[in-house]
DNA sequence: TTAAAATGAGAAAGCGCTTTCTTAAAAATT
DNA sequence: AATTTTTAAGAAAGCGCTTTCTCATTTTAA
């Protein structure tokens, strides 16, 4: 293995200049880092990591919690967050939460006992105060798809009030009125955010929420069925619905088709999140697309600013788009 | 920061002593060791990796170039490698290749220069010949989806020639005799292995192959409208479709739909690999289960065993089986 | 009982770098 | 021309561990 010593001693340096030709200090003669490089060249010289770690202190590396891998949604997330940090030359060290406290407890532990430099997390069961209390005292953390009190600056989040707006907003539009609407968990922000667009919406045109065309669900497929058979036992009439994202749309449409019911003839269907699937349901999903890549690279814009001292322009929130594919029909 | 000297001075005991209490080592007096865990307890000791793993010469990370990140397939897989390795204490390092050769090669340097232990790869343009040397001059290396020559014990693949029997044998069984055939790249194995096996199958039903009822396409998703779109044009009359994967599949299906072909009545579809979408597509896709995440949990213990002495039992070659769904019909 | 073998633990030398401290030489100031 | 300031490069001390070497002590064999 080629060393710094073995290169010192080719370009008939110190280590300590070899050092600083590699760490492109400019306190280095011209004339003397030319030889240094070309001592480099001719002995393929790398530099190990490792022994760079050690002794700056710094591992070069991002620890990422994230939900799931297996979903395509945080897969796009990782991606992005993967590219940005390697054009640094950072690395990226995945592990996975499942939404389980212990299981992101271990996670975030694991992460810190692999010296990484900070850490973006996508977690659903941490609760702020050890989020804070880990930003604080351990390591800088950035968060996507949540916000934390103290930390509004590491927190990377879509306008979901607004998005859960343009949903309903799009119904009306095409000249529903009877909107029925199938949430995700009442514990989770981002759904009642949602929600509350919805109801913002409605208002504004003039029309009362009606109890009865709510359903609560936790953001599963199944969810989207269960939630219609009660919406239709309800026997309030509805001609469209706004499910909390695109897995319990794609439920409702499956669901609503086993019933005979015509999605959109019979009823319109809006989803969140504009997941691949979405574009694969049939009738395909009109939704709200959630540019979750582009956060991903903001955190990790973000992290590069902190802990390597990047200028990155950063921005926090994220603004939802309508999609319009074929699951709505006007109703006028 | 908590070191093992303090660790040591506090146990009373030389650093060489907690050193080999925190490897395990049994030539350690039981009072001694009680001594030392005690000391680790009290201040909270944790090991730091990095010099760890300078002075072992080992990191104890495992880097993984995969093909995409934002598809769920390859998720599937990184999530057992990921459970797989941190079962052991090992990390995983993700790097996105595309099936570039000039970014899969900047992601395997990437990952030597950062020290792995050993590399798995889930590439398709890398050559050969590039993989071999590197296995042999640089670090262990193992592969998914792909077989190379003198690697055989550190390749896990599909039986795709199986496969594509299952997909072709079950269109026969169902009665059909006309059966049309979309295909993967020719310079792909796997593409035509699957091909292969759809051959096999007819032959042994005494059904020739006709040039007029096969398509080649590249994998994605237009391909299947595409391929679907030439097959008609054939004017080749055939009541079923095999697809190399199900991206073609879901475009076949569509093409068909939109074209008044009714899915299965007028046209039997088989897709394969059973991704997510599988299952979402109208109707839903009669495919090939692809094992994938067994195949990366089994790349993960091959590793162990290679580089960290573990005993795991291996199997190279994966079973693929038919998953029947609505896609299909009898034809009888 | 004595010599030989086995066991357990400490001392010390790295692992391959970064970084601080020092000093020699060159440039600028008077 | 003498002094001060600046610049450039080397020496050396870590970073926090592992591991080899060594030696004292205990166990076993003869």
């Amino acid at each position: 293995m080629t060393t710094i010593y073995k290169v010192a001693e080719r370009a008939g340096v110190s280590l300590s200049t070899v050092s600083r030709v590699l760490n492109g200090r400019k306190t280095v003669n011209e004339a003397l880092r030319l030889k240094v490089e070309q001592a480099m060249k001719e002995l393929d010289y790398r530099p190990n990591s490792l022994a760079r770690s050690l002794a700056s202190n710094r591992s070069d590396s991002i620890g990422v919690v994230v939900s799931e891998l297996s979903t395509p949604f945080f897969g796009e997330m990782l991606q992005s967050i993967e590219t940005t940090l390697r054009e640094c030359n950072k690395h990226v060290i995945i592990t996975v939460g499942h939404n389980d406290l212990a299981q992101e407890k271990e996670a975030v532990e694991f992460l810190i006992s692999r010296n990484c430099d900070a850490l973006i997390l996508q977690v659903g069961a941490l609760d702020d105060a050890y989020i804070q209390e880990l930003n604080q005292n351990r390591l800088p953390v950035s968060l996507v798809n949540r916000c934390v009190e103290g930390l509004e600056e590491a927190c990377f989040t879509l306008d979901n009030e607004t998005g859960g707006y343009l949903c309903t907003k799009h119904l009306l539009e095409q000249g529903h009125t009877e909107i029925a609407y199938i949430s995700g968990p009442s514990d989770k922000t981002d759904a009642m955010q949602r929600f509350k667009g919805h109801k913002r919406a409605l208002e504004e045109a003039g029309i009362t929420f009606s109890e009865a065309l709510y359903y609560e669900g936790s953001y599963q497929e199944e969810d989207g069925e269960a939630g219609l058979i009660h919406l239709l036992e309800s026997n309030k009439h509805f001609t469209a619905l706004v499910c909390g994202n695109d897995w319990m749309a794609s439920g409702a449409i499956r669901c609503a088709r086993a019933r005979g019911i015509q999605v959109p003839q019979a009823l319109s269907v809006v989803g969140f999140d504009n997941i691949v699937v979405a574009r694969h349901v049939f009738p395909t999903l009109t939704t709200i697309n959630h540019p979750i890549a582009d956060m991903g690279k903001m955190a990790a814009k973000y992290v590069i600013n902190k802990v390597y001292s990047g200028e990155n322009m950063i921005q926090n929130l994220f603004a939802p788009s309508l999609v319009i594919r074929d699951s709505c029909s006007s109703q006028r």
